[in-house]
DNA sequence: GATTAGATATACATAATGTATATTCAATTT
DNA sequence: AAATTGAATATACATTATGTATATCTAATC
């Protein structure tokens, strides 16, 4: 006899509650604590008032948690306005607005950095890391496009997307960070981006 | 009755020996090794030939290897031609020379992606490392000075020296390295580091 | 020959991830 | 109302690391 299944809208409900709870408290643990390597499933349980083994339950494994809590931060953190920018008339001020956002996006969650830390124990979080990154790439590639002179060659063009990739990620902001506002690493980067394109730009040299 | 010591030259000489075979065998696990996370005390004894009590003994700790095996590659990493730089005529020479050294350095040693990622899990170490990529700052601060105009702010300069930092350091070394030549990454490094300075010169704007 | 430094042998404490099995309890189904 | 199911729990265990403690071994030195 085959077994019964049913959908349960109350059990389920229930269960993502709990997700969610254990996501509140591990990106909490991310931002408070000093180092990726302290962060334990153990700890996290705790705060979210489950048992471990329920973490394993809703997450699989320690890197699905990370996962989850990263694709929360990025669905919370801003990024969603990328999409407006592939709209805007002047490619030159989309590159500005694309360093803006994500500026903020690595300035709005101080957990953003612990799992940065967390590709470096967790090959696998990183490639699932990186792959989101490489949104960043393809818009970078796109914009690059639109604003360079026909004459540019596309290894000029290669240079300089994968420059202004870099400077626009976390590493960057990080290192730019101590001492400076926000807005402040934000104007550096963006100074930065625009000298990055201005090869392309069709003047005589 | 006080225990009386003595030195042992070929003691304290076959001490350094396996100090050194222990450190050959760490880099090359951390060179060889796709990550951090799988970089044990364990293996690395089992490599050199000694027991893991051994590395303790020479070391104190798995950071301490970390930390003998960092300063190992900053000894025979071609650090050393930084003090050149500081006599050359020329600071925007000696400020392409200088992100040359650093590409050489990254590039190099394989094992120092990996003692990078190990920053991420040992905050202690971490610092160690920061402390010794500060002479990188120190050495562009004065690079910086001495080739900005007098109507340059300190605010710009710092700007400037910040920015620099970050582009001859090793995150955007890693960032652009796929897929291109350690001569054409240090080209794409040289390029962002003279549009950095581009503000401090004393054109009309 | 006694002593000492460096390496080893053995054992243990601790902490973390991950797996396995059985059980509790409330929400559904029949 | 009774049987069943899903989510969480309880308990136990395997594995892998780091790090500490104590005693022993061995060759170099006094």
């Amino acid at each position: 006899m085959p077994p019964r299944s049913y959908v349960s809208p109350a059990r389920s409900a229930a269960a993502a509650e709990t997700r969610e709870r254990v996501i509140a408290a591990a990106s909490q643990a991310l931002r408070e604590g000093e180092s990726i390597a302290r962060f334990s499933l153990d700890s996290v349980a705790k705060a979210a008032g489950v048992t471990r083994l329920t973490v394993y339950n809703q997450f699989g494994s320690r890197r699905g948690l990370l996962e989850a809590v990263f694709d929360e931060i990025g669905r919370s953190g801003g990024l969603h306005r990328l999409a407006d920018i592939m709209t805007m008339g002047d490619p030159r001020a989309a590159l500005d607005r694309l360093a803006e956002i994500f500026c903020a996006f690595w300035s709005g969650d101080a957990a953003v950095g612990r799992l940065n830390d967390a590709m470096a124990t967790d090959p696998e979080f990183a490639e699932a890391v990186r792959e989101r990154n490489e949104r960043r790439r393809k818009s970078l590639t796109v914009l690059i496009d639109r604003l360079a002179a026909k004459t540019a060659s596309a290894h000029a063009r290669k240079d300089a997307v994968d420059l202004i990739f870099a400077l626009t990620g976390y590493p960057t902001y990080a290192a730019l960070s101590p001492g400076r506002s926000r807005d402040d690493v934000c104007r550096v980067v963006q100074a930065a981006c625009r000298a990055a394109i201005e090869p392309l730009s069709d003047r005589p040299d």
